[in-house]
This record gives C-alpha cells, sequence and structure tokens, in this order.
RNA sequence: GGAGGGGUUCCCGAGCGGUCAAAGGGAUCAGACUGUAAAUCUGACGGCUCUGCCUUCGAAGGUUCGAAUCCUUCCCCCUCCA
C-alpha cells in the first residue's frame, strides 16, 4: 500500500518522520500505532499539559516544547494545555503538602506568561492553548462519579508514587487518585492523538489512553521524554539547584551558560534540544572523533539556543563578545561605573569592594587579594591595605568575570 | 500513652570540658592548566575598623577559670512499642 502524501509538509518518508519524533524520547506507546496514524495523513492532535503555577521556564522546560515544534513541522498541531484545574489538586510527588488553588487572575496571568514564553519554540499559527477547567467547570458533581468510577483503587496502586507510600504507611488523599484520571480526561476532552511527557508522567498519560477507549475514542500515543540534566551535568535542571538555563537569560549569559556546559552535556543537549537533524549531529560526532575541536560544535548549539529565545542577530553579538571576552582577554562592554564616597579622607581597597557590590563581604576581599584575583587597572594587587584618595579612578576586577570601574569623590 | 535516638558553619557529616571558627566529603569561589569543557593540581571557604578583634554548634538559662561538649527547661525531628 503506497501511503498518499497528504500531510502539510510531507518533508519526509514516515519511517524518517517517525525517527525525527521518537529522538530523544524514553518511551513511545507505540511505534507502530504512531507510523499507523501518521499514514492517515491527517494532521495530528498532539497534547502536553502544564502546571498553571512557574511560568519561568528553562531550557529543561522546553525538552517537551522542543518535541512538540518537531510535530509542527511535520504539520501537526500542538494542543498546548494550562492545567488550572488540575492544580487544584496538584499533582501527587508525596513530597510537596497540597498546593494552595491559584486564583483566576493569577492563572490568567500566568498564561500570558506562558504564551509570551512558549511561542520562542512553538509555531502559534499550529498551536491551540487549552485550559482544563473549560470542561471540569462545567461538569457536575455526578459526572466526576462517573468518571471516579472507571478505575479501580488497585489500578491507582499501579503507579509506583502511590505504591510506595501505601507501602511505607503514608497518606493518600482520595482527591489524589483523581490526579490521573483528570489528566486523562483532558485527552478525551481534547481528542488528542498524542500525549507528551516527561517520564514521571508515564502512568497519568497511560491513563488517558484508557478514558479514551472508555468514550470509544482512539487511544492516544504516548510518548514520554526524559528530564533534562542542568548545566552540572548531574542533576535534572530546576531553578532551586540554580544549575538551570532560563529561557529569558539574556543572549550573552544564555550563550556563556551553554558553552560552560561539559562535552557529553553536549550531546545530551544536542538531541534534546536542537532541532538539527540527527544525521548532522551524527556529522559532527564523527568530526569530532577525528579531531575537530568539541569547543567548535558547542558554538553552534549555543548560536542556535540563543537565536531561538532571542534572534540571529543577538547570537552572532553574544559568540563575538564572548570570543573577546574569554580568549582574547578583553573587557566587557557593559562595565558597571560606580561613584564611592571616601569618608574619611580615603577608602580600603576591600571596603571598595564591598561596597560596590564585587564581593559580599571585607572578609571575602581580602583572601581573594591573597590568592591572586584582584587586578586593578589591569596588574594583579598585592598590596591588600591599599587605599584610594578621591578623585581616583580606577577599574577593578574579581576573578574572570567581576568588573567595575571605580571613582572616588 | 510508653521506650529510645537526634538537632553542628550552604548540604552531608565528625567532634563530646581547653590545643575548635570547629575533622572529612560535597557544593561554591580563586589560582594553575585549558576549549570560561572535563579531568587534575593548589588554596580559600562566619564577620570586622584584619597579622588582632568579635559572633557561631536548635532556643533560653545554669555549672566552670574555661562549654559545641556537663546540668535544667523549652521547641522541633526520627525509630520502636501501644
Amino acid at each position: 500500500m503506497t501511503p498518499k502524501p497528504v500531510v502539510q509538509r510531507p518533508l519526509a518518508s514516515f519511517d524518517q518522520q517517525l525517527e525525527i519524533l521518537a529522538r530523544g524520547s524514553v518511551d513511545l506507546v507505540s511505534p507502530a500505532e504512531l507510523t499507523e496514524r501518521l499514514r492517515g495523513g491527517r494532521p495530528l492532535r498532539v497534547k502536553a499539559g502544564f502546571d498553571p503555577t512557574a511560568p519561568d521556564l528553562h531550557l529543561g522546560h522546553t525538552v517537551l516544547l522542543t518535541k512538540m515544534r518537531q510535530f509542527q513541522d511535520l504539520g501537526h498541531h500542538a494542543l498546548f494545555l494550562i492545567g488550572d484545574f488540575t492544580g487544584m489538586i496538584g499533582d501527587p510527588t508525596g513530597k510537596s503538602a497540597t498546593r494552595p488553588p491559584l486564583t483566576r487572575d493569577q492563572v490568567v496571568a500566568n498564561a500570558e506568561t506562558y504564551r509570551q514564553q512558549v511561542f520562542k519554540v512553538l509555531d502559534p499559527a499550529r498551536t491551540e492553548v487549552a485550559f482544563n477547567s473549560t470542561w471540569f467547570d462545567a461538569m457536575s458533581a455526578a459526572d466526576m462519579i462517573r468518571l471516579a468510577g472507571t478505575h479501580t483503587v488497585a489500578r491507582m496502586l499501579e503507579r509506583d508514587d502511590f505504591s510506595k507510600r501505601y507501602r511505607s504507611g503514608l497518606p493518600i488523599a482520595i482527591h489524589e487518585f483523581l490526579y490521573p484520571l483528570v489528566q486523562g480526561y483532558d485527552s478525551v476532552a481534547l481528542r488528542a492523538d498524542v500525549e507528551l511527557g516527561g517520564t514521571d508522567q508515564t502512568f497519568n498519560l497511560l491513563m488517558g489512553r484508557e478514558l479514551q477507549r472508555h468514550h470509544a475514542q482512539p487511544a492516544q500515543i504516548v510518548l514520554t521524554m526524559p528530564l533534562l540534566e542542568g548545566v552540572d551535568g548531574v542533576a535534572k535542571m530546576s531553578k532551586s539547584l540554580g544549575n538551570f538555563i532560563a529561557i529569558t537569560d539574556t543572549p550573552d549569559e544564555m550563550f556563556g551558560k551553554l558553552m560552560s556546559i561539559s562535552d557529553a552535556l553536549m550531546w545530551r543537549y544536542l538531541e534534546l534540544l536542537s532541532l538539527q537533524a540527527s544525521s548532522v549531529i551524527a556529522g559532527w560526532r564523527r568530526d569530532v572523533n577525528d579531531g575537530r575541536n568539541p569547543r567548535e560544535v558547542k558554538v553552534e548549539l549555543a548560536l542556535e539556543i540563543v537565536t531561538r529565545f532571542h534572534d540571529a542577530g543577538a547570537a552572532s553579538r553574544a559568540a563575538e563578545a564572548f570570543d573577546a571576552r574569554f580568549r582574547r582577554d578583553e573587557l566587557p562592554d557593559d562595565v558597571p561605573s560606580i561613584e564611592l564616597q571616601a569618608t574619611s579622607g580615603s577608602i580600603a581597597i576591600a571596603q571598595a569592594m564591598k561596597q560596590s557590590g564585587l564581593v559580599p563581604s571585607t572578609s571575602e576581599a581580602y583572601r581573594l587579594i591573597e590568592q591572586g584575583a584582584v587586578r586593578v587597572d589591569g596588574d594583579r594587587l598585592v598590596d591588600r591595605a591599599r587605599a584610594l584618595s578621591p578623585g581616583e579612578q580606577i577599574l577593578l576586577q574579581v576573578g574572570k568575570r567581576r568588573f567595575a570601574r571605580i571613582l572616588i569623590v
């Protein structure tokens, strides 16, 4: 049987499409079903749910968005679902206490922030933003009970988190059992063909399949993506660990952070964040094996990501600024100028460092001076008692990244 | 309700009357080396008016020349039994 190429942008064979869509994924249930649905030629409805809190996205969140974008580039339709109703339950992770429900205004404000950030990755023309309160607010208590009646406690206890808690005698509130059902019902309401999620979502995603079957819909394909490691390469990227690259980071910050990741992590980032074809990335890998400096590949990655969240001009400027500063040891062009008052005739250098915000304490300042980390007008400072007099103007540098022009008045 | 164990500097974790600003590891910062990579080496890692002084070891009192270390009360965690 010859598939008719009726997908809107039939760039690739179905096998190639499958390869693109499965790239980086942990689980795909199932490849055969996905291929079959791709062959159907209809743009697929690809759903991913997002928490109505935490609208400050970092690259970890964009793994799913990037995957959605890959679907879009093959002609499919993204369903960006904001779980404002689900937020009342809070995903049962067992670690945090029940979250306080957000107000309507907060949800609306967060949704707007999402909109601004998310469309750096997604194609707005092929994206539908939905709120699950739309259908759940309209649901009666009787409807909810019917929904709850579709599954058993035993079935719910299959979920890893629930079974662990049950076994160790930790509490599971009744409403937590509703979470997978609610999320699964979203797929029914949206008539999702595919749902994307992190590996921690597997149970909930599979629940969608069952509920769709229950409602006489074809079961959605489930695609889970791994959690992205942070810039330290160890823990998952998270705001609280400080190992994140925010999508609102400035071009310079973003470029610099990407250049600082390890070579091993670079390949991971390319696989999960880059829209480059796998064949291109494989080529780079061969080049590096043949002796090409991995740094050059990292520059490609940094350029692509900065371009995505800012633009190509910003990316090349960031690359240039990075080279100037770290390869040619030039000064950054945004050195802050600070005026300091010499209250008693002069001001000690350690004091100036603290007051200008270059160090948190004078103790820290003295330590850094003793370690040779401080430069005044480009020369290493050795005299820890160096005093600055009114009228004096110096360029102060602490380590490789902290700079200030100080004027004493 | 009963029995026991514990709260130490960002995190883990030693110390159990003076030699303790407090071992060791992690994280972090700085220097060296580099591709601001990794790895490695070196050093630092409470504060200050900085070669000395001041404040920390759950909280408040007390004993002592001297307490993170002993006593009292209080607060909070954990384990076992009921």
